[in-house]
DNA sequence: CTTAGGG
DNA sequence: CCCTAAG
């Protein structure tokens, strides 16, 4: 009879097989060593591989080649063996941190892609496993047809030549100049960027050479994938956005995304994958380092795809927090004496690689300025040009941002690598911080922000090359809330921009996070149904993520100019973890629970009961990222507690009473039933729940349960 | 990592 | 939402 009755209340609808009881060590276990195990050697090995390079660069030549033998060739075949499928028996090396072996998958298309939802988009499963293997592929085959590495020979190895051929679309290629400067160094592009394959990249015999183009192996990808892979399968990724860095980038992100999505499916929803990347953001604040989550992706596609680690020497954390402890290691290890660089211009290209770009991009960092008649101001700074005449406009384009002063701390025997990583971190604690543009004029700051252009000058042409604008740290407000769902997009090259390239430090969408960010509209989750029965429906919180996904990257492009006089705007960047800690932790961006969700979350609650709310989250949850077990439980809290007081007393969106009912029932219910020792599967909650003390619980329909 | 609770 | 103690 309970039984019966509780079906009525969509207890049918449950699928409880789903998760099963087993220890919860056991259900993770799989997935939290891919993931860490990955996640650590991507870190790792760029790490390592930095300081080998350093070390190659700084010793002679002939200890090098002793590396090179050792070290590089096992990464690089690693990585390239599965792809290739047939390749030189490797000898796998772990550098200093442990087995290389550990962060690479084998690519295993005899998945279920038949489960394929292309929901979100019409890219085939197999689709985002290409994007994951092509990337190995573009590399491997770019390492062996560009270097002529006779070791890894590509599995379509009479394509490969056509690589040679192809240059980087619209790419910017890794300038020779960078062989100049420090920002020549490879390692860091591999670190910042897409982890393993960088570093794969960067792993060919001449570590130098393929490193630097690193940014055109990596973003040609979509050519230089065709190439290596065979036509097997089906690249709906490929055909949709054939050119552009941001695109491609991009394209890889959303794959990864969209397949983290269909993988979440299979996966037990793990936490730490969230965590983590909460921590990073607590560290970091910054969408940037989201680099490193998206790590997680990868790993986490791995088991779908079949990939598995070669084997887990050792259990490594792929928490970022350990992550970044050991970059904290080594820095502390590494030595006593420091280098600070500082510099009043701004840590930009110049000063480091001493490789300057022609002036286009305004040595100063200038705006330039046009006057037009019509033009709207532009939208960047439109809110600066505070423009009211209605004739008269500023048109003006920033061709790029300085950033003054950074303070760098690292030891002298720090690799280069880790010395981008700082870098790259000190911008990002910036940027993740919130940042706020500051108007310069004539060198001096322009405070009033309600004067107009014409009251402050900036009216002639002349003034116009006195204009400068700075990036200034807001440390009140930060934009940052979108930016925790934006995907890494450009962050690979532009982070090597930032240190060697020049002029154009680019800071990127860091002028789009000002002003987009809030924009980022309503959780689309709101109008998800999470409804058990519907469940399959991506949640529109995806949406989100590639709404935001679509701006940034689409925007890339800004950077910053800022004027030696609002050095001091900037100020100091922190130098270590410590401090960024302690600055940049922001809280989360308020997400206020839609009707649906609040739905969602009751109906399963109302199925398993309070205090198993990782079960919940993954009932219902699983795809909104941005919603923790933890949230979830405080929002049943909340929901408790606002379905005791007065409909007066409640604020926010309202819920429906009706909603609010079943929220008491079943927290009666639950209260009383300690929910605790559960069954596996309705019959068996039914059943148990029958032989315990009688009580009525209201449901949706109606109806009530007899306990 | 999860829960449970207080802040 | 965050933070934490506990388990």
């Amino acid at each position: 009879m309970v039984f019966k009755k509780r079906q009525s209340h969509g207890f049918n609808n449950l699928h409880f097989p789903s998760v099963p009881k087993a220890p919860r060590s056991a259900r993770r276990a799989f997935h939290k060593r891919i993931v860490e195990d990955s996640q650590i050697c991507a870190f790792e090995l760029l790490a390592s591989l930095a300081g080998k390079l350093l070390q190659e660069s700084e010793s002679s030549s002939a200890s090098s080649n002793a590396s090179d033998a050792n070290d590089r060739p096992a990464i690089s075949d690693g990585v390239v063996k599965r792809e290739q499928v047939e390749t030189k028996p490797v000898k796998t090396e772990c550098l200093d941190l442990g087995s290389c072996e550990e962060s690479i998958f084998l690519p295993d298309y005899g998945s279920p892609s038949s489960d394929s939802r292309g929901s979100l988009n019409e890219i085939p499963l197999p689709a985002e496993s290409d994007a994951i293997l092509e990337r190995y592929s573009t590399v491997s085959n770019s390492d062996s047809s560009e270097k002529g590495n006779s070791d890894v020979k590509p599995i379509h190895g009479e394509k490969a030549p056509k690589l040679e051929g192809v240059p980087p679309v619209t790419v910017e290629p890794c300038d020779e100049k960078q062989e100049n400067g420090v920002g020549s160094q490879p390692l860091a592009d591999g670190m910042e960027t897409r982890g393993l394959i960088l570093h794969n990249a960067c792993s060919s015999k001449d570590p130098m050479e393929s490193c630097l183009r690193n940014p055109a192996l990596i973003n040609s990808d979509n050519t230089a994938k065709h190439l290596s892979r065979g036509n097997s399968l089906p690249r709906a990724s490929d055909l949709k956005h054939g050119n552009g860095v941001k695109l491609g980038i991009r394209d890889d992100d959303e794959n990864f995304f969209r397949f983290n999505k269909l993988s979440s499916r299979r996966k037990a929803f793990r936490p730490s994958s969230r965590i983590g990347d909460r921590r990073i953001r607590k560290l970091l604040s910054s969408k940037y380092w989201k680099a490193a989550p998206k790590l997680k992706d990868y790993e986490l596609t791995r088991p779908y795809l079949g990939m598995k680690p070669l084997h887990h020497k050792r259990k490594l954390s792929c928490n970022p927090d350990k992550t970044q402890g050991d970059i904290l290691y080594k820095r502390r290890k590494f030595s006593d004496r420091s280098v600070v660089i500082a510099s009043d211009r701004g840590f930009s290209g110049e000063s480091v690689c001493n490789s300057p770009e022609k002036g286009t991009s305004g040595d100063n960092g200038s705006a330039v300025l046009c006057y037009g008649e019509n033009g709207k101001s532009s939208p960047v700074i439109g809110n600066q040009a505070q423009l009211r005449s209605k004739d008269s406009h500023v048109k003006l384009s920033i061709k790029s941002f300085k950033i003054p002063e950074l303070f760098i701390d690292v030891p002298e025997t720090a690799t280069v690598g880790s010395l981008k990583r700082t870098v790259v971190e000190a911008v990002t604690s910036l940027l993740g911080g919130g940042l706020r543009v500051g108007l310069v004029l004539h060198g001096k700051k322009v405070r009033d922000d309600n004067r107009t252009l014409l009251q402050t000058g900036i009216t002639s042409a002349e003034s116009l090359e006195t204009l400068g604008f700075t990036l200034e740290p807001n440390s009140v407000q930060a934009p940052v809330p979108l930016c925790s769902e934006e995907p890494p997009a450009i962050f690979p090259c532009e982070t090597s921009h930032l240190i060697s390239r020049s002029p154009e430090t680019t800071i990127v969408e860091s002028l789009k996070l000002i002003d987009s960010p809030r924009l980022a509209p309503s959780p689309p989750t709101n109008q998800v149904d999470y409804n058990s029965e519907t469940t399959d429906q991506e949640p529109l919180s995806c949406n989100a993520d590639i709404v935001a996904d679509n701006k940034s990257p689409s925007d890339f492009k800004a950077l910053v100019a800022v004027e030696p006089a609002s050095a001091e705007a900037l100020a100091v960047v922190p130098l270590n973890q410590k401090s960024r800690r302690s600055e940049n932790v922001q809280r989360r961006t308020r997400r206020p629970f839609s009707v649906s969700e609040v739905e969602a979350l009751v109906q399963a609650v109302e199925e398993l009961g309070t205090g198993r709310w990782r079960d919940v989250k993954l009932r219902s949850f699983d795809n909104a990222d941005h919603r923790t077990y933890v949230d979830l439980k405080d929002k049943w809290k909340t929901l408790v507690h606002t379905a005791q007081i007065a409909p007066q007393q409640r604020r926010g969106e309202p819920v429906p009473q009706k909603l609010l009912d079943r929220v008491l029932a079943a927290h009666s219910y639950w209260s009383q039933h300690q929910a605790k020792q559960h069954t596996k599967n309705a019959a068996a909650v039914a059943t148990a729940t029958a032989t315990a003390t009688p009580t009525v619980l209201q449901i949706t329909d109606g109806q009530a349960i007899e306990a």
